[in-house]
Parts: C-alpha cells; sequence; structure tokens
DNA sequence: CTTGAAATCTCCTAGCT
DNA sequence: AGCTAGGAGATTTCAAG
C-alpha cells in the first residue's frame, strides 16, 4: 500500500493548482526544505500516486467547441479490453470509462462541430460490437480546480 | 479569436505529455530559443488558451477508490448557474456539465466507498430542485495521455 | 512584432551529515 | 530531514531581423 502523509497530500494540492510550481515555492508552504520536498514528489511519482503532469487547454478557443459524452452499449460477449482499445484509438475520443450495468461504457468526445460530431458517432457505431449509443451534448462544464 | 499557430500546438501537445518539462527542453523540441519558448508559453496563458498545470494523480492509491458518474434530472425552472454552484459545493465532485435535453446534468464524483457515494447521491437529491438521479458506476477508465 | 544572446538571479539536484 | 556546493534553469534586458 502506499503510504502518504498529511504532509504528501499537501503536496499534492498545491500541485494540483499550479503544477509548474517550483520545490521552493513549496517547501515555504509546508515548512520543509526544498531537499525533502522534491524527495517526496519524487517519491509519489515512483509510488505512482504521482502519474503524471499536464496542461489545462481550453478547448473551446482551439477550435474544439463542441464536447459530448456517448453512452455505448455493447454485444453481451464483448470483452472490456476490446471496448478501450477500440474506441481510445479514435483522436476525438478524450476518455473512456468502463460502467456496471447499462450503459457498458461512457465516452468523452471533443469535435469541432455538429457535423464532427455526427462523423465520430458513425465511427464508434461501426467499431466492434456497438449495439446502441446515446449521445449526452455539453452545453457548459466546470471542473474543480481547488 | 486566439491565434495559434503550429509551433504553439506542439508546445501545448510537449505540455500535456508533462507540464513540468523545462523551456530549454521545449525549446529543443521546437527549435526556438528558450526566451521564445517561454514568451510563447506566457503568452497562451494570458489569451486564455493555457488555463492552468495540474498533477495527474492515480486516486485509487489515496483511498478514493470508487468513481461515478450521476445523471441529474431538475426542475424545468431550474436555472444552469444554480445547478453548477450548487453541485460544485459538494467536496465529492469532480467536475459537473450541463447537458442539452435529458438529463439536465451529468456530475462526476470520488468517493472512498459505496456508503459513501450513497450519502453523495443523498447530498445531491437534496441540493436543490433535483428531481431524479441515476448513477452509473465506473469500472476501469482510460484517458488520453498522447 | 518576434527572435536570439547574454547577464543575472533563482532553482534544482546530489552528496553528505 | 537539513545543509551545502556546483550545475542547470528561469527571467529580464537589449540588440537585430
Amino acid at each position: 500500500m502506499a503510504e502518504v502523509d498529511d504532509t504528501d497530500r499537501l503536496l499534492l494540492d498545491l500541485l494540483r493548482v499550479d503544477a509548474r510550481r517550483t520545490y521552493s515555492d513549496m517547501a515555504g508552504e509546508v515548512g520543509l526544505s526544498v531537499a525533502a520536498v522534491k524527495r517526496r514528489v519524487d517519491r509519489l511519482r515512483e509510488i505512482g500516486v504521482i502519474t503524471g503532469f499536464t496542461v489545462q487547454v481550453d478547448h473551446a478557443r482551439l477550435g474544439a467547441g463542441v464536447e459530448a459524452f456517448i453512452e455505448l452499449r455493447f454485444l453481451g460477449n464483448t470483452r472490456v479490453s476490446a471496448i478501450v482499445r477500440s474506441v481510445g484509438s479514435i483522436p476525438e475520443v478524450q476518455a473512456v470509462f468502463t460502467l456496471a450495468g447499462d450503459p457498458d461504457a461512457l465516452v468523452q468526445v471533443r469535435v469541432r462541430d455538429l457535423a464532427h460530431l455526427q462523423l465520430v458517432i458513425d465511427t464508434l457505431r461501426r467499431s466492434g460490437s456497438v449495439t446502441g449509443t446515446r449521445t449526452l451534448m455539453v452545453l457548459g462544464s466546470w471542473e474543480r480546480r481547488d
């Protein structure tokens, strides 16, 4: 099991708000030396708690203004790994969530416009053993930014 | 409109993979000087294309192993801003997507266990003018990590 | 308007206590 | 975990295309 103490959690909170924060900044916040902070962050990466650092982008300003969730239903004998593999290979797909019950999966996509969305939905329906889709168009979104 | 050229997009790709990459690294990748890269990244932040930098965490290793999407339905007269505000104030809520049609919103939550999930669902049903919920339990997930 | 080079300052990292 | 030293990176300034 991963041993993560309160200081580690505080560091994770700080990095969640700004992943490019310097170790010096964080050291000041948590009351440790710079070296100690670096050792903790390195350790969090090594034990797999931190899986990476990424940039948050306003996709609406990059010509991919339409976002949607697509519920998928599959044939009963479809393997989960096959679902993720085939759906994940579609470039417009941002994330795939396999689910318990009905539907079988939830796919988050980002596209330029509605015609583009139609294309992606068609691709999904053709890829593998999809028996049905239901599309939820996103009008607005809010994400935790503590 | 935001003017983003191919070099900017390349920088965004590089930062998406590793947001703590140094300017020197990026300068080598895109064939510009360190100063030019910094200016471009600064500009992308200023014009709102880059909204932030964050850490990616394996929540399963932090005692929040259960993830779910909750579809919400509201009374017809409910304002979208009110939905987001009330739902977003629940700490377990990671994201809120307001939707066109039915359901009215999709809420992504992360909780310790099923008892905790039940608590959050109860809270959602009590907060504001929720008329119905439907919970999709996440078994597994995949996110684009280009 | 954007770039590159140089100077300065801060920060990172490793070794050691 | 802290301290320290040497190297690497960040940031500003200035000159040029």
